[in-house]
Parts: C-alpha cells; sequence; structure tokens
RNA sequence: GCGGCGGUCGUCUAGCCUGGACUAGGACGCCGGCCUGCCAAGCCGGAGGUCCCGGGUUCAAAUCCCGGCCGCCGCACCA
C-alpha cells in the first residue's frame, strides 16, 4: 500500500460520497456510535454475509445450520448468562477532574483486599471511611454507580418487566439449543449460526465503523461432545496444513512476534486448545482472505487470562492491520466450554444435555438396599420416612459391613434389625448417557469486515481511485455502457443488454451521461469488475467489448455469451479466456 | 467521562487570528445542451450553503465569548 500510509480520510470520504456508509441521524447532529449503510454499503455487507454463510454453514451444511432469534430478551437469560453481572462495572468520578475510574479497582488497590461481591452502596462507604481519593489529583471522589453496557428496555407495559437488547449473539443459539438439536436429531457436532443486530452501550464510541453502539454480528455456536473431540470435528484434515499465524499469550508477553504455524502444529503444541477451535480459525482465516485480505496482515492473539471474556477457556482476536490503528479485531474465537448451557440449566431448570448412547449397552451389576418398611413401620411410626431415607444415602458397603459384623444397623440411637434391611444384586442396563456439550465459537463483527474489506480493495491508478473488490463480493457486478452518450442505436443496444444481465439475476449498472472514460472511472470508484460497452461494431457482428476493472484490458464478446462469460469472469476467469482479443 | 484540535455547497477546501465591501469564493462532482469512435478531454448553461446547534457581546458575527452536539488524537473504557 505505497502512498497510502493513512486510507481512513479517503475511505470514509468516498464512502459518504459514493453511498456506502455515514453517520446516521447527521441532520439532528449526529449520534456518536450509529452509523448508516447506503446503497452500496448494502449490497457489499449482503456479499460478505453471503460469503460468511458459505464458508461457515454451506460447506458445513450436514453439521451447522442457521437460526434467528429476537434482539430484547428478558432480564433472566442475561443473567443465566452472566452479562448482567459481569458487563456491568462499578464506575466513580473524581469530583475535582471529572475523571472516571473503576470503584472496585480503586478500592482493591487501596486496601489490599478482594471486594468481590460488595454493593454500589459497600463501595461508596468503603471509600467515604477510608478516604479513597482521585490518584491523580487526590480530589474527593463521588458517589459509585453502576455502569452497564447492556441497552435496558421494557418489555410491554409492566415496570418490573426488564428486557435487554443482546450484546452477543450466542444467548438466542443456547436458548434454542434443545429445539435445534431436537431437530438435527440429536446428534453432534451440532453448529448453530447466526446473523443478526446486537447492541451494546459503548461508553465512548470512536473510530467509525470500528467501535459501533449498535452493529452486525456474524456468529456460530459450534457444539461438541468434550469426551470425544477425536469426531467433533470431522473436516479438520482438510485443513491440517493450511499455515497461520499466531501469536500466543506467551509469546506475547515475550515480545514476541507472531509465528506461521500449521493448524496441525499449533493443535499438538498445545497453542490451541481445542481442534474445533482451531479448525474455524482457519475458516476464519480463509474467509477474510477471500474478502482480500492477504495472510501476512492478519495473526491470531491469544487473549491472556485476564483479557477473557468472563465465559472463556481460550480466546484468539483474529486481527487484520488497517492503516490508521495498526492491528484491529475483525473476529473473536472464543472455547465457552460448557459455559453457558450449564448456567442456562441452572436457571431455566430445564435439561440442555443431549443423551450420548454408548456403541454397546453397558450392563453393570450394583448392589442395592432393600428396606422392608413393613417392619420399621411397627416400630418406629412416623419416623420411618426419615430413616429410611437415612438409610439410602448409605454407601451399601459400609450397610453390609455393619451387618454381617454386629447383625443389625445402627442409625442414631436406633438398631435396625438385620431383616429389615436386605441388601440385593441388581443388573443395571446403561445404554448412554447424558453430556453439556462444549462449544467454540468464531464471532465476526460484520462492520469491521466491511471497512477491512474496503481498505484492501482501495488503489490509486493515474489519480482515479479504485475499488478491487475480489469480484465475487463486487456490490455491482458489471457495467453496460453505449460508446456514445447520445447515439440513439448504442443506447437501445446498450439497454437491451443492461435487461438481459439484470433478468439473468445480476446486479448491474447502466450509465450513458459523460465521456466513457468517465463512465469507466465512475465505475472503477464504486468497484464494478466488469465493464461492457457497446460500440459500431456491435450493431454489425452482435459483438461488445469486455473491460477489466483492474487491468483496463479489454475483450470482445458475443451479446448471446454475455451472461455465461460474465458468471465465469466472476468466479476469477481470465479475461483472455472469454472473448477475442480487440484489434 | 477528561484534555488538545477541529466542524463552511454532495465532496475537498479559501475566508476566521486582525468582526464590516461575503450577495460566503474556488476546485471536483452533479444536472441540461453542444461536441466526442474506448479511459475523469473541451465549450456553453444550471442547480446546490440554516457557515454544526443554541445563547451572548456588538451598530454589525462564518469570524469574538459561553454552553451543547458531532468528529479526530491522547487518556480512561472496550465483559
Amino acid at each position: 500500500m505505497d502512498g497510502l500510509s493513512d486510507l481512513y480520510d479517503k475511505i470514509s470520504e468516498l464512502a459518504k460520497r459514493r453511498g456506502f456508509f455515514w453517520p446516521s441521524y447527521e441532520i439532528y447532529g449526529g449520534i456518536s456510535g450509529f452509523y448508516d449503510l447506503g446503497p452500496y454499503g448494502t449490497l457489499l455487507k449482503n456479499r460478505i454475509i453471503e460469503k460468511w454463510r458459505e464458508y461457515f454453514i454451506r460447506r458445513h451444511q450436514e453439521y451447522v445450520v442457521e437460526i434467528e432469534s429476537p434482539i430484547v430478551a428478558p432480564s433472566v437469560v442475561f443473567e443465566a448468562s452472566g452479562h448482567v453481572e459481569h458487563f456491568t462495572d462499578p464506575i466513580v468520578s473524581c469530583l475535582k477532574c471529572g475523571r472516571r475510574f473503576r470503584a472496585d479497582h480503586l478500592v482493591e488497590e487501596a486496601l489490599g483486599t478482594s471486594v468481590e461481591g460488595y454493593s454500589l452502596e459497600d463501595l461508596s462507604k468503603v471509600i467515604r471511611e477510608h478516604n479513597i481519593r482521585c490518584p491523580f489529583d487526590n480530589g474527593e471522589l463521588g458517589e459509585v454507580k453502576s455502569f452497564n453496557l447492556l441497552f435496558k428496555t421494557q418489555i410491554g407495559p409492566y415496570e418490573g418487566d426488564i428486557g435487554y437488547l443482546r450484546p452477543e449473539l450466542a444467548q438466542g443459539m443456547f436458548t434454542a439449543f434443545k429445539r435445534v438439536a431436537e431437530t438435527m436429531r440429536n446428534k453432534l457436532p451440532i453448529g448453530i449460526a447466526q446473523i443478526g443486530r446486537v447492541g451494546r452501550n459503548e461508553i465512548s464510541p470512536r473510530q467509525a465503523m470500528i467501535r459501533l453502539r449498535e452493529f452486525t454480528i456474524m456468529e456460530m455456536e459450534y457444539f461438541i461432545d468434550p469426551e470425544d473431540k477425536d469426531n467433533a470435528c470431522p473436516f479438520f484434515e482438510e485443513k491440517a496444513n493450511v499455515k497461520f499465524r499466531i501469536q500466543s499469550y506467551n509469546m506475547k508477553l515475550r515480545g514476541e512476534e507472531p509465528q506461521w504455524f500449521t493448524l496441525e502444529e499449533a493443535v499438538e503444541n498445545k497453542l490451541i486448545i481445542d481442534k474445533c477451535l482451531g479448525y474455524w480459525m482457519v475458516i476464519g482465516y480463509e474467509y477474510m482472505g477471500s474478502l482480500g485480505v492477504p495472510g501476512s496482515s492478519m495473526f491470531f492473539q491469544e487473549k491472556g487470562p485476564h483479557e477473557r471474556a468472563h465465559y472463556s477457556k481460550q480466546t484468539f482476536d483474529q486481527v487484520v492491520r488497517v492503516s490508521r490503528w495498526g492491528w484491529i479485531e475483525v473476529a473473536g474465537h472464543s472455547y465457552r466450554g460448557d459455559y453457558d448451557l450449564s448456567r442456562h440449566m441452572l436457571y431455566s431448570k430445564a435439561d440442555l444435555t443431549v443423551f450420548k448412547p454408548y456403541k454397546e449397552s453397558i450392563t453393570i451389576k450394583t448392589k442395592k438396599v432393600r428396606v422392608d418398611k413393613s417392619i420399621l413401620g411397627k416400630i418406629y411410626k412416623e419416623k420411618v420416612y426419615d430413616i429410611v431415607n437415612i438409610i439410602q444415602n448409605m454407601p451399601v458397603e459400609s450397610i453390609s459391613e455393619q451387618l454381617e459384623k454386629q447383625g443389625y444397623l445402627k442409625i442414631g440411637d436406633h438398631h435396625i434389625p438385620l431383616e429389615a434391611v436386605k441388601i440385593e444384586e441388581v443388573e443395571e442396563k446403561i445404554t448412554g448417557k447424558k453430556i453439556i456439550p462444549h462449544v467454540v465459537e468464531p464471532s465476526f463483527g460484520v462492520d469491521r469486515v466491511l471497512y477491512v474489506t474496503l481498505e484492501y480493495a482501495y488503489r490509486e491508478k493515474e489519480g482515479r481511485v479504485i475499488l478491487s473488490f475480489p469480484r465475487d463480493i463486487a456490490p455491482i457486478q458489471a457495467a453496460v455502457f453505449p460508446l456514445l452518450e447520445n447515439d440513439w442505436d448504442l443506447i437501445r443496444e446498450a439497454r437491451a443488454l443492461y435487461k438481459i444481465l439484470v433478468d439473468e439475476g445480476f446486479q448491474v449498472l447502466y450509465d450513458d451521461t459523460g465521456s466513457i472514460g468517465r463512465r469507466y472511472a465512475r465505475a472503477d470508484e464504486i468497484g464494478v469488475p466488469a465493464a461492457f460497452t457497446v460500440d459500431y461494431r456491435t450493431l454489425e457482428d452482435k459483438t461488445v467489448t469486455l473491460r477489466d476493472r483492474d487491468t483496463w484490458k479489454q475483450v470482445r464478446v458475443k451479446i448471446d455469451n454475455i451472461p455465461q462469460a460474465l458468471r465465469l469472469f466472476l468466479k476469477g476467469a481470465r479475461l483472455e479466456d472469454l472473448g477475442s482479443p480487440l484489434s
């Protein structure tokens, strides 16, 4: 990217001028953290999403399905997920300089003790009692307030019914897991994907499309059997030799640069703790590659224990280099274990386990205690229930030992006679067991991916701007021009070709104003990969020129062949293979 | 939230310090006409601006002052 050291200004100017994106609610002065997508931005976003579907869902359709769940959830969902607790920070402001601090961190630092579980009032009290002051200018601190990054709302007319906007898609998949698993006939692995909008009430969003308060996420929860990890990732071998760069947390601490590993190496060296986690990282890597980001401009950065979210056992940020901000995260790849399903089981009381049948059922012989209640009832009357309960909770071994040694069983002060307690051998057939699946989660921020895609497509050539998108994600796929502005024969022919392409399902730009050069330039600027120009020869032999956005080279193609030629071109065919060279 | 800098046609910008001839100028883009046989060509014409918003100072404010909003940078924040 020579001479293009900071593309941000150029991209945002272009984005506004040509209609990719701009700040929302501009006519009211704007509100930070919200962006509109314009006509081309929307088309591009749709293609980026379609590509993701292709890489993550369609190619794995045997295991991975897509769902859609609501944006608003009742508070209990995010209590279960831990977001109400962990997404909230106690914050205190300095009354003198106005700086804000994490109240719990300040107190822990000053007192050297943990304040876990302290309420806001407790924290305020501690700060007052110990006269903890602002670490910058020693100013007095105000009351401790909570700041929660969840957007809060109310469901229905009842004030008690609090709802939250989802800050991630995952909880929708977890709460729907039971149904989806049933649909998928309860066989692991199961991937549940979702694409949708989320809200996070960021304290100070900035950096345009990079940090928004509302944005779109593409996310998958891939559920696996933790005891059978070898079969959890049936596609692993296909990608075992793909190389990509990783910077483990230890490497980061030692100040080491990210290094290249094959997927297999990374998993064998325990750099990545799980095969599936690694596999989806590779898919994420190839996905970003398909959007035009080279492998050298991307790596996976492991998060340290304190940098991780509360649910995560291991997390990698998939980072891409951009001109202004350096490495930015486009995706997070987390091993969430069984945290989420366990929590939802706890809060909802629903059984979210998957029954895992054994290959062959196992028969085990166990000893069981049988208590003859008719005998005990006569002796102990209303105390029978308690006594039976105690007996049945005792280890069978100690019961049989006591009975053998002393001929009775001692429960408190009671001697239970031998004939009331019998030990029997029972055969039990076990056909399988219930497991709580573990989860691997790749999660992409669409808006960041969109910005990154624009930056990597951006070129300047002879003072003109060209968006060299990979052909198959270009918002507009082809342009159709009559060579001259005012020649009705050319225009008629060009409009006919335009209609053919539209009917064939393509997104096409028709333009007949200005010189042909100007129109090529306009099309280049929004990244149209193919341009068809109708000229005077077209009227004679029904051929048109096909021009390549990136090389500006042209070939002649028969009109009848154009839809097929365009399809091939968008898939990456060489221009020279699609028509005859211009004479 | 704090500090610094900034906000002028669709876009980029001149003017602001030193208030008045600013009816806010230019370039690009856009629209119409002419011209034009393949890369932002030329000529003619045209549309387009609450000078971010609100208040104040002044005879007079794009310009000075205050508050707000928005943007960028740094800090803090980013489970």
